[in-house]
DNA sequence: TAGTTTTTTTTGAACGATCAAGTCAGCCGG
DNA sequence: CCGGCTGACTTGATCGTTCAAAAAAAACTA
């Protein structure tokens, strides 16, 4: 009976792999072995010594195994904000099957939250110092990011969640989601509805992210030979700007019947902007978002969306970084994975059926998919 | 030169104390105590020696302290899926605040992600064994909660966020927020504005938060002189479900002017009730929902809603946890903290002034406070 | 059976830190 | 001049694992 009615924290100290060994009537070593190199042992031994150690409860010592080995069986990765109506909500996303994904192939996730890149950067130096980390998953991507050439020069391990944008030869692994491809998609779906006038909400030149969703929707028009001159704005993110974008192409002569957008924010913008003027989302015209983030389901229209295959993406950039931590890796890989259109209430058909049908359609069906 | 260009990962290993002691001239433990126990040394030593160690830029091996210490310096927590609409995003953005708390306190959070009570047991069960982290945050409690107890016999240290529910003496520590007091602030707010007949969109009776919630509109609306009569309907979370009790309530001879709902979810689909018989929220009726989720600021009209001061949570959790771990501890803390009321345009003036102004209303502006 | 190879198991030595106990000055009082 | 005391620093042991090499046991070979 303990004084002071203290928790019973030290009472049964957790078992080594030295109380094992004697139980089993071997030597530490070979318990090491049952566990991490089972074809050495007789089968005969192997049996009792696994035995033991699922008598005992036996775990090895995360320090001291770590110690050993130089090994964590730690990932390390950054919480971002999530900005809810930007790119918001998809990091979010990651991080869960992040987490998922490590954990099936026996790794945790060390998540911390930095406001910028260069206390990031501390976070990494001191994580990788302590030697806490193997290595680490690097999400949000930019132009002129210096984030990448750092963990480089340290030698340390990493896969990042978005292209190297800007950088000519890439001496890192990434995944990243074929934004192009996704807004490509949303053209179809919208040519298919018997839209040929179709808006684009970007972002602002220089963002990669928004340069690559831009560029989907081009080619598309253009494969299609829908027209696109007056129907680009960009700006930065948000709903107002979205809804300011919006109002302003509306304003013109001739008024697009649909928007791509960049994000869902820009989306429920344009929106905002046509029930202004009394036009009905999904039905006197046609918006589609991008991330399909949670609002896009709760708002009113409901948001037809491009959803990023969060899941595969964690699974890829897991196992990517794996082979790249066993050194099986000889050099970076690139994998692009496509985004899938959420069908929802803010697309219908066109109702303004003038000039539609005299347009020439190349090429409809097509689906041509730069991915790896 | 490497052959094969290889990544220059072992060229300098990181130092280590014993780098450090040779070139300080010094011995290891002199080191360890420069950083430690400062104190011990003298000055002039103390200055060579931090010198040094900030020359080597030198940080003590995260696995080799954590061997000897058996401390490891990292929390671990639940990863909850964000489901948007319930109490969605307000675990996301607590997990945020926990990582900035704990970094601050030199500590780190592991997050993993499991769907059910057993499969976290099972986590935190490989967790503990492997001695990878010193405590848990346990968020989302609830009645017949088996975690705790597990943990307690476990003798782990854990602190929750959320009350032991349904427990008559819990014997560990817990930071929540008060809903009750949450609840009757916003009943206090629309009767500011002229609202007699306040109803209250729950959940089903048994749900902890739900009852809390609850409680503190009903004391409130007795507090006012207020007819609690007719005007109270629970049922599971969701839009689709507040939309359905706000009809049936709407529907009887003396509907209520306002509502007070136990989540955003309800309060959307309180305000799509309201829509859809041509009532604009915020002018014919008012909305408060719980949690202040993303999209209570994105809808139209934009929704007053009880945000919860996760920040204040988040540091107050690692406070106690920590002073759990150091042992100065006696007895469990309990900790309650006040939400604030966002006031958005869904909450506007008493539009049908009828009786309003025969209603007694006796203590109009008072805050008792349960809290700790 | 002895010699050789192969398989199985054990023994010492790390990994890098901290704890506990030591040494070695210098100071003080008697 | 000696014993005790304090302050500043050092030395050995230890945390629990895995690696590398040695030893023992088993299995072949001739």
């Amino acid at each position: 009976m303990r004084q002071g009615g203290d928790y019973a924290r030290d009472a049964n100290k957790r078992p080594t792999i030295e109380m094992v060994a004697q139980r089993a009537g071997v030597s530490r070593q070979t318990v090491s072995n049952a566990a991490n190199a089972p074809h050495r042992l007789r089968p005969e031994t192997l049996k009792r010594v696994l035995g033991t150690i699922d008598e005992l409860g036996y775990r090895p010592s995360h320090a001291a195994r770590s110690l050993r080995t130089r090994a964590t069986g730690v990932i390390g990765c950054r919480l971002l904000p999530s900005n809810y109506g930007g790119t918001g909500g998809v990091l979010d996303r990651l991080l869960h099957a992040l987490c998922d994904a490590a954990r099936s192939s026996g790794y945790n996730v060390l998540a911390f939250s930095v406001d910028t890149d260069d206390e990031e950067i501390g976070v990494f130096d001191d994580l990788l110092r302590r030697n806490a980390v193997d290595g680490f998953v690097l999400a949000n991507t930019h132009h002129g990011d210096v984030r990448p050439n750092w963990l480089l020069d340290q030698g340390a391990r990493f896969v990042a969640f978005g292209r190297p944008w800007g950088v000519e030869h890439p001496r890192h692994s990434w995944v990243d989601v074929d934004g192009a491809r996704g807004t490509s998609e949303a053209v179809n779906h919208l040519a298919g509805l018997g839209h040929t006038r179709i808006g684009f909400l970007g972002l602002g030149e220089g963002n990669g992210v928004g340069d690559d969703r831009y560029h989907g929707w081009q080619r598309a028009m253009d494969d299609m030979g829908l027209p696109v001159k007056g129907l680009v704005a960009r700006a930065e993110d948000g709903i107002a700007s979205g809804k300011a974008l919006a109002e302003q192409m509306m304003d013109a002569p001739q008024p697009p019947t649909a928007f791509v957008c960049v994000s869902d924010a820009m989306a429920i913008g344009a929106l905002r902007a046509a029930e202004d003027r009394g036009l009905a989302g999904g039905r006197d015209i046609s918006i589609v978002g991008f991330d399909d983030s949670p609002v896009a389901s709760v708002i009113r229209p409901r948001l037809s969306s491009l959803r990023q295959p969060v899941e595969g993406v964690a699974h890829k950039i897991v196992e990517v970084l794996l082979s790249e931590l066993n050194g099986t890796q000889r050099r970076p890989s690139r994998v692009l994975l496509a985004p899938w259109l959420v069908r929802r209430e803010s697309t219908g058909e066109c109702s303004s059926v003038s000039v539609s049908a005299t347009i020439p359609q190349k090429g409809r069906q097509q689906r041509k998919s730069p991915s790896t």
